[in-house]
DNA sequence: GTAAAAATTTGACATATGTCAATGATAATG
DNA sequence: CATTATCATTGACATATGTCAAATTTTTAC
């Protein structure tokens, strides 16, 4: 119940609906490399991501998954599904242990709906989820191999030196050998430095690759 | 104001609200081939189409256009960039002559979101596009050509009898050529027959090809 | 500090799909 | 009906990226 309501999406609850949220919902704990959902599975629960990492990916025809987004505490997890009330369109893993708050969705949508707050919080989360979406289809199907490398160098430059390169080539969907291979092009052109760090030397050059 | 009143969206609407409304939105009309916005550019209006076709796109690398989404009236058009403020994330285009209301979003905000009904309805819209996205994600990326035109023949193959192959191909995001070779090669395996509309002999073995 | 494991780089090759060009088939137009 | 224009098919080739394997480097663990 304390847990509720520290959650921003409900923390406008009065007492009567924290309690009522309380009795549809209960915490569940997942440790790293557990499953939250398949993709495909019907869903009966609304999940509310408290604690941990949690990777969202498809799987395509040879079985490699394909990352869709990372989702930090507090989000809501592919609530598309509740809504639409369609199977999970991605598999949600644990990349380390973590907890998920579990409501029951039928019960949910009977007695919360009507609430305006909650619904202007869904409203956000639903749009933060479409430009995530939208940011996917760019990545993957309007960029080119090189360009989402260069996009990604100048926008988590920080990140990108605090991760292995393997991780950094699943982030991106590409393999390994390709991010080398791409990496060691950009250091020739002289486009970046990589010594203890990543060090952007011509930006604009890097921009251009995947700006229009 | 007539108009407004028919709009499923604003049905709910009281007299006062229907004014109000109607303040802050004009109807424009718009000819085929006319761009409706284009991707990048900073949204204003809150674009609801009443009539005529826009088709939703993408420019990739080469200038192509990648082809996401088909809208029919009545339907909200890429609110996802008025709700998370941030440009048109594609371009939407007139396929026939048409009309949309336009309506001014800021005042809109201010006034109306508190209004449960207009939530909720803005967030059946917004679940349906996060749906569109995902299957867009799960065509471009997922499914090789061969199970994206096995797809479009099982669930679309009305559609596919009355286009042209370059339509369709275009629709699938794939060149034409690529298309007839595939029609060939099913035709061969007898998976399907065309003669004055597509007949589907082996539906189990298209269906094996994306489904998973 | 050494051995084992993991990550990176590089080369050779495979593959799916696009591009271009030529030809044949259909449909549209006067 | 004849003539364009559009569409479909086919072949040869290009290209980006993946796959596999080997060599090298870096990291981890004892």
């Amino acid at each position: 119940m304390n847990r509720i309501k520290e959650i921003p999406f409900f923390s406008h609850l009065d007492k009567n609906g924290l309690k009522k949220l309380n009795d549809i919902s209960t915490i569940k704990k997942y440790n790293s490399k557990e499953i939250l959902f398949f993709e495909g599975e019907e869903p009966k629960h609304l999940h509310v991501l408290l604690d941990g990492v949690v990777r969202l990916y498809k799987t395509n025809h040879k079985g490699n998954q394909i990352f869709l987004h990372q989702f930090l505490p507090v989000s809501l997890i592919a609530e598309l599904a509740n809504f639409e009330n369609i199977p999970y369109p991605a598999t949600a893993e644990f990349t380390c242990r973590g907890e998920v708050l579990r409501v029951d969705y039928k019960k949910l949508e009977e007695g919360f709906f009507k609430n305006p707050e909650l619904s202007f919080q869904i409203i956000k989360s639903l749009a933060g989820k479409l430009k995530i979406m939208s940011e996917v289809v760019t990545n993957e199907i309007v960029l080119t191999s090189e360009a989402k490398i260069a996009k990604f160098l100048v926008e988590n430059g920080e990140l990108f030196s605090s991760l292995k390169n393997t991780k950094v080539a699943s982030l991106l969907n590409l393999t390994p050998e390709t991010l080398s291979r791409t990496l060691t092009k950009f250091k020739k052109q002289e486009f970046i430095r990589i010594d203890d760090g990543l060090e952007i030397l011509k930006l604009d050059d890097l921009v251009e690759m995947y700006a229009n």
